[in-house]
DNA sequence: TGAAGTTCACTGAAG
DNA sequence: GTGAACTTCA
């Protein structure tokens, strides 16, 4: 493949290169389009970090005519980041973002696409399964619709509707197409599949009407609209005259069709990805894309990086022997340069409370060799594990940090402040109802089911907001006093024309009651809360208007960083992807837990080689015989070659029989039963 | 009407 | 443990 070397911007190749390999090197410099298949770390971020930079310092693209694509937002900083860092005082990319980041950016510039008018919100999933719920119930499609429909039928019809957006499926065409789906996989939950396409295109007509876009809403229609109008494709692909993508194998159709409209007119897009870390298909991410990347663009040359730089051979061989058995993969295989290091440890415990005990005996342990807290990991499968870790970390008193639990923006004080100032900032407008609906009752005031019903009647009547119903409709008098007076204090703030977004949020959480009422309740969470809301003045300030804050609020869910120095670091597997520890716990790895009974058996097997590739130095696996109702170990296990593995680094004892309950007891010795009869080997 | 109490399930989670 | 939905109580 062709490297530019003939452009004569004084750029110093090699510095822009330092650092790499040939093979990064190389692909980093390709012209065309070129996939990047890199194994877990193979150095795909840094690759990809170059190759931005080599298009601007070495091509001479301006950094503005290049689009770069990330699926989260830290990601797309991260990248911001190390690209000025490589360049020098030089402008990164204007458009480095997240799909949802760049689509809210398209279709704020033509809004029609979705028939949305100027200034719409972009609704966080909370809020769309608030109005997907209400839609429901006017439906009357909310409760358990007769046979199989879920125990929350308004989150299975969420993820149906979301999946139905993913895949570029319009709302007029989602029966039909629900029916094709049916009639090839008739395994799918059809009568939730059924009732979403029913739902969706009234779930829709009052996304309209509120003049509000979900996260799916971002993508789709700027695709649509596209596909359809060349005359729109152009205005927003012309402006490009190169592509870059990262996490290439978490595309959905959406995302990777909006990729190919944009690439269309130049075909130059780098893409970089690894087929076996596709674990998000649950969320829409389908491995086929990254597989026929070479079909979707033509002449694309594939370049894979095979060299880890990060964990032992012992770790590798294991990682390498799990994925091995999945069949339908591009195939590649890791090698390190390290030292073999030490073997993965398996250890069987008897059931998941002595699991836990362990685990945090050998954290411990490890502690007091020198091993620093924040090196250590525990990567499980679902988040209700964390618990029973928990309490044991606590009880051995070894600090520890939950990463990325509810994040900052999703945080229930957070999204009623932002509620009010929604609600300050256009009183009037019926597209702050939903608002209303949120921030008119907390605090309690009185303003409950019933009382809303009639504002509703009222502001349908007279057309208003339901802010502006709080005068005119008919209440009680009481409430109507507390209606009054809270749409009277939403005015005081909204009237007030010399405020800054943060005097706004504060004035707002003070004349509403809103602060008060949260010192007043005797909730041990009330600090954490009250903080919470100080942050949220504080990041106020960086902005210039209340609606560039919810805009922001809505496509940035994570919390300010999280302290992590000092603490072992409790995360899911997913969560855990991209990032790497020295030393890795993984419970749990029973069957119907990992893999998990719900999951999909080639994304288990994937997501089982995410979790030891996430191990630089040392990988502990761990088991319980007996796991609420017998399952057995993790098949997974299994393909952890022998010579890879040693068994156990602790003797498991239960102990602390004080804390098991009589049903746990009796379970435990139905446990060792059967244990017996199975004649394993005890320990 | 609202608040307090009770029950029940609980993959995964970016934007 | 948590949160959501439902029930009961004041």
């Amino acid at each position: 493949m062709p490297i530019a070397s003939d452009i004569s911007v004084p750029v110093d190749r090699a510095r822009l290169v330092a650092g790499l390999t040939r093979s990064q090197g190389e692909a980093a410099g390709m012209h065309g389009p070129v996939l990047v298949l890199a194994g877990a770390g193979t150095g795909k971020t840094k690759t990809l970090t170059a190759g931005v930079a080599l298009r601007i310092a070495e091509r001479g693209i301006p950094a503005q005519r290049i689009l770069a694509v990330t699926f989260t937002n830290k990601a797309a900083g991260e990248m911001r980041e190390r690209i000025v860092a490589l360049l020098g005082g030089q402008t990164a990319p204007s458009w480095i973002g997240t799909f949802h980041g760049l689509g809210a950016r398209q279709l704020r510039q033509e809004p029609e696409m979705a028939g949305l008018r100027e200034n719409f919100d972009v609704l966080d999933a909370d809020d769309s399964k608030r109005l997907l719920k209400r839609t429901m119930k006017a439906m009357g499609a909310e409760a358990g619709e007769d046979d199989g429909m879920a125990k929350d039928p308004v989150k299975a019809v969420a993820g149906h509707i979301g999946r139905f957006k993913d895949n570029l499926i319009i709302p007029g065409e989602a029966i039909i197409r629900a029916e094709a789906m049916l009639a090839s996989n008739p395994l799918a939950d059809a009568s939730g599949l059924r009732a979403a396409a029913r739902i969706y295109p009234e779930y829709q007509r009052r996304l309209r009407e509120a003049n509000a876009a979900d996260f799916g809403d971002l993508l789709l229609w700027p695709t649509v609209a596209m596909g359809k109008d060349e005359e729109r494709r152009l205005r927003f692909a012309g402006r490009f005259s190169c592509l870059l993508a990262d996490e290439y194998q978490d595309v959905n159709a959406s995302q990777s069709r909006w990729l190919r409209l944009m690439a269309k007119d130049h075909g130059e897009i780098f893409a970089v990805g690894d087929d076996d870390q596709c674990v998000f298909g649950w969320r829409g991410a389908d491995i086929e894309h990254i597989r026929r990347f070479t079909r979707d663009f033509r002449g694309a040359a594939v370049v894979k990086l095979e060299e880890n730089f990060r964990s032992t051979g012992h770790i590798l061989a294991a990682a390498n022997a799990v994925i091995a058995r999945d069949e339908t993969r591009l195939g590649k295989t890791l090698r390190t340069t390290r030292e073999q290091g030490q073997p993965i440890e398996v250890v069987k415990f008897r059931n998941d409370e002595a699991e836990a005990i362990g685990i945090a005996a050998e954290i411990r342990k490890r502690g007091a060799e020198g091993v620093r807290w924040q090196d250590i990991a525990i990567l499980y499968r679902a988040n209700h594990l964390s618990r029973g870790i928990e309490e044991e970390l606590l009880r051995a008193k070894v600090p520890y940090v939950l990463v990325g639990d509810v994040g900052f923006y999703q945080r229930s004080e957070v999204k009623d402040a932002l509620a009010l100032l929604r609600l300050a900032t256009c009183p009037d407008d019926c597209q702050s109802d939903e608002a209303f609906r949120r921030a008119c009752n907390s605090p309690p005031r009185g303003i409950g089911p019933k009382a809303l019903d009639l504002l509703e009647r009222d502001a349908e009547w007279r057309g208003s907001s339901l802010l502006a119903a709080c005068h005119t409709a008919e209440l009680p008098p009481k409430v109507r006093g507390a209606a009054g007076a809270f749409a009277d204090a939403i005015r005081a703030v909204a009237a007030d024309a010399g405020a800054t977004v943060a005097d706004r949020v504060s004035m707002l959480l003070d004349c509403t009651g809103y602060r008060q009422w949260l010192r007043d309740s005797r909730a041990e969470t009330v600090e954490g809360r009250l903080e919470n809301l100080g942050e949220l003045v504080l990041l106020a300030g960086d902005f210039h208007s209340a609606a560039e804050l919810l805009e922001h609020a809505a496509l940035a869910s994570a919390a300010p960083s999280e302290n992590t120095e000092g603490r072992v670091q409790l995360l899911t597997l997913h969560r855990a992807k991209g990032l790497e520890f020295a030393h890795v716990f993984l419970p749990a790895w029973n069957t119907t837990v990992f893999p998990s009974q719900y999951g999909e058996a080639s994304e288990e097997r994937r997501l089982a080689y995410v979790a030891l590739t996430r191990g630089k130095e040392r990988v502990s696996v761990t088991y319980a015989e007996f796991r609420r109702g017998y399952v057995d170990p993790s098949p997974f296990l299994d393909d952890i070659p022998a010579d890879n593995r040693h068994e156990g680094w602790l003797r498991p004892e239960a102990r602390r029989p004080a804390r098991i309950s009589p049903r746990q007891a009796g379970m435990d010795a139905l446990n060792e039963m059967l244990a017996g009869l199975r004649s394993r080997p005890t320990t």
